[in-house]
DNA sequence: ATTTAGCACTCTCACCAAAAGAGTGCTAAA
DNA sequence: TTTAGCACTCTTTTGGTGAGAGTGCTAAAT
C-alpha cells in the first residue's frame, strides 16, 4: 500500500525503490544459504540493517503484494517466489569473481585428452559437476553444422563400411552404414580421395544439399566411380542423428551431487527431476533458449512449461564462436543455488571449449 | 535348539531340515514381496502351511540362532540375513521360464544398431534396466584382449594422427596420438598396409608384445618404413586405458529405478548407493568376481568388502565366449529383488551380446 | 518327543493434546 | 514514516496413551 506513492513503469508495474531492493536481496541470499523461510528479525541482525523488524516486515509485506515473495503459511518467514528470483538474478546478482586455481581446475581437466567429440563431452560434463556440485548438463553440437575436413571409408566386411568424419577442429564421429555390393578398399580410397577433394571446408548441412543437388542432375554426365561417390556419401550422411533430439546428444553427469541439497530430501521431488531430465522436449525447450541468446543463461523451472519442476533452475551457456554456435553446456540445481558462484565457472568452462574445439 | 539332533555337516554347521527350508523360503519370499518382517501368522495363512504359527515360530528362532534370519527389534517378524539369502539363491531358488516376449524384447534393442562399440555397451546397459527396472551396469571389455582385425592411420593435422582400431567383430575404437614429425598420409597408408600385414588375427596385447620384441631387436635390418610403422604403432597401443579401471570402462544406465524401491525411501541410502557406484575398487573387485565364473554370478552387498551397501545386491554375467571373456554385465538392485526373474533375463541379455560381438 | 494353545510381554506406530517457538499483522505512539 | 507492543496464527516438538502385531515361554495335547 505504501508503496502507492513510488513511480510506475509504463505498464503499471510498481518499480521497486532501493530499500525494497535490499530487502529482496536479503530475503533471496538468506534463503540461498539456509533453504528456509527467512524472517524479519533474522533479517535485520544478520545484515545490520538500521531500521526495525516491523518496517522490514512492511517493506516485505508490500513485496508479497507484488509477487516478489511467498509465505508457505500464514505464520512463517518469506521465500523469494519464481519471480523474485529472476528480478534477483537480473537486477540485484553480484557475480563473484573466479578464483585463479578455479580457472586451473578447469583448464587441467582437459590438458590429456584427445579429441574424439563424445570424449570431450562426457569430460565437460563432469567437469561442470565435480565444481558447481549441481549435475552438469552438456548439450552435443549438432555436427550437421560443423565444418568438415576430412572424411574416410573404410571396408569393414562384404556389406559394411565404416565411414569416418573429422572436422576442422580435429572432432571425430564415426558410423557404420550397410552397403549391397561389394566395394574393395582400393576403390574406397579413391572415392576417399574424390570426396575429400570436393567437400573441404563445407558443413555437412551444405555438403547434404550439394550431394542431394549432384543425385538430382542428369547421372549420364559421370563416371561411375563419381555415381558410387555420391551414393555411398549420401547415404554416409542420411545415417546422422537417428536417436537423440534432433541431432543433439545430451550428457549428463553428477546427478548425485543432487542429493547435497535439503530441498532434494524426499523421493517425490528427485523422481520429479529425474523424470524431467528424461523429458526430450523440455532439454530441447533449455536448449533452443540458451543456444540463442549470448552469455550465461539461467532458466528457472517456473518459466519452462513442462513438467514438474518449480524449484529447479537451470544455469546454460552456449559454446562455439559467435558466428556459429554449436551447442550449450551448464548445470541443473535447486533454485536457491549460488548464482554468485555457479555462473561464473559456467562461463568459464564454456569459454574454455569453445576454444579447444575451435584451434586447428 | 531341537535341531541339534540333526546331522551336521564335517565343518560342523547343521544342516537344514526339510522343513527349515521350506520356512525359510517362505520367510524370503514373502520379505522380496513385501520388503516387510515377515511374521509366523503371516506365513502359515499364506502359504497354507499344516503347522501351526507356533510351530513356525520355533523354526524361525532356530533359523536365527543359526543366522539365518534376524529380528529389527525384538517383537517384529523376521527378515533374511545376507546368509539367508545366499541360501536361498544358492538351494532353493527356482528360476523362472522367460516370456518369449521378453526374448523379443530384448533381441530388438539390437536389430538395428551399429558395431561402434560404446554404442553396443550404451544400449546393453539400457536394456537392462528397461526390463529389470533395476540399474543395468556394463563393464566393458578390455579392449587389449580383443582379436584385431585392421588398423587405420588418419593425418589429421601436423603432428596428431589419429588411430581406429577395428576388431575381428567389427568392433571400432579411436584413438589420437602426437606424433614429433609430419607425416603425409600417402606415408601412413603405406605403414597402415604394411602393419595390416603383420597383425591379423592377434590381440592387442600379443601385438603389443611382438611390438615391443621388434623393437629390442638391433633395428638396422629394416628400413626406414618399417621402423616408423614400429614407433608408430608402439604409441598407438600405449595410450590404451589411462582413465577407468584397468583398461575397463564402465556404463551404468537406469539409475532413477531404484527411486521405485521402497527400501530406497530415505535419501541416506540412495547416496551410499550412489557413492558406492562412483568406488572404481568395488566395482573393480565385482568384475572380477564375476568374470571368473561361470554364468550368473549373484553377489550380496555383505560379501563386498567396500562401502556400506549392505542391502544391495547384483546380478552379473561374463560375456564373450567361453574362451576369452570379455567383460560383464548384469545389474544392481535391493538385496530382495526377485532373483527368479531377473537371474535369466540378465543371462538371456548376456547371451545376445555375447552373440553379437562374435559374429563376425 | 513334538506340536500346539494360551498368555504375558515388548516394541512400533498412529493419534492426540499441550507447550514452545517463530513470525506475522495491526494499532497506537514516537 | 517508522517503530514498539501485543494478540494471533501456524508449525514443530514433546509426552502420553492405546491398538496392533508379533514374539517367547509354559503347560497341555498329540
Amino acid at each position: 500500500m505504501k508503496r502507492r506513492h513510488y513511480k510506475t513503469e509504463s505498464n503499471g508495474a510498481p518499480t521497486l525503490s532501493p530499500r525494497d531492493m535490499l530487502v529482496l536481496r536479503a530475503v533471496v541470499e538468506d534463503y540461498i544459504n539456509s533453504a528456509e523461510p527467512v524472517g524479519s528479525r533474522a533479517i535485520v541482525k544478520k545484515h545490520r540493517f538500521s531500521m526495525s523488524p516491523a518496517t522490514v516486515r512492511n517493506i516485505m509485506a508490500d513485496l508479497e503484494e507484488e509477487g516478489y515473495l511467498t509465505q508457505p503459511h500464514t505464520s512463517a518467514g518469506r521465500i523469494p517466489t519464481g519471480k523474485g528470483f529472476r528480478f534477483y538474478i537480473d537486477s540485484l546478482l553480484k557475480i563473484r569473481l573466479m578464483e585463479p586455481q578455479e580457472k586451473r581446475l578447469i583448464e587441467d581437466a582437459y590438458c590429456n585428452i584427445d579429441m574424439e567429440i563424445g570424449v570431450i563431452m562426457k569430460t565437460t560434463s563432469r567437469v561442470l559437476s565435480r565444481i558447481t556440485h549441481y549435475p552438469g548438463i552438456v548439450f552435443m553440437p549438432k555436427f550437421s553444422r560443423i565444418i568438415l575436413k576430412h572424411i574416410e571409408f573404410i571396408r569393414l566386411d562384404k556389406g559394411r563400411i565404416l565411414v569416418i568424419f573429422i572436422s576442422k577442429g580435429g572432432l571425430i564421429q564415426n558410423r557404420v552404414i550397410e552397403w549391397e555390393d561389394d566395394i574393395s578398399q582400393d576403390e574406397l580410397d579413391r572415392i576417399t580421395r574424390h570426396l575429400n577433394g570436393i567437400m573441404e571446408n563445407l558443413t555437412l548441412e551444405e555438403i547434404k544439399g550439394r550431394i542431394v543437388k549432384e543425385i538430382e542432375k542428369d547421372s549420364k554426365d559421370y563416371d561411375e566411380l563419381y555415381q558410387k561417390a555420391i551414393t555411398l556419401s549420401k547415404k554416409a550422411f542420411d545415417v546422422q542423428g537417428e536417436d537423440s533430439i534432433g541431432d543433439t546428444e545430451i550428457y549428463i553427469d553428477g546427478t548425485s551431487n543432487i542429493f547435497d541439497q535439503p530441498e532434494f530430501s524426499n523421493i517425490k521431488k528427485m523422481r520429479d527431476l529425474y523424470q524431467a531430465l528424461q523429458e526430450k522436449r523440455l532439454l530441447l525447450e533449455l536448449l533452443e533458449k540458451s543456444m540463442f541468446s549470448e552469455g550465461v543463461q539461467v532458466i528457472i523451472g517456473e518459466e519452462v512449461s513442462i513438467g514438474d519442476i518449480k524449484d529447479l533452475s537451470f544455469v546454460l551457456s552456449p559454446y562455439g564462436n559467435p558466428d556459429s554456435i554449436l551447442g550449450a553446456i551448464g548445470i541443473v540445481g535447486p533454485i536457491r543455488m549460488d548464482y554468485a558462484r555457479v555462473i561464473p565457472l559456467v562461463e568459464y568452462t564454456s569459454r574454455v571449449i569453445s576454444n579447444i574445439l575451435e584451434r586447428i
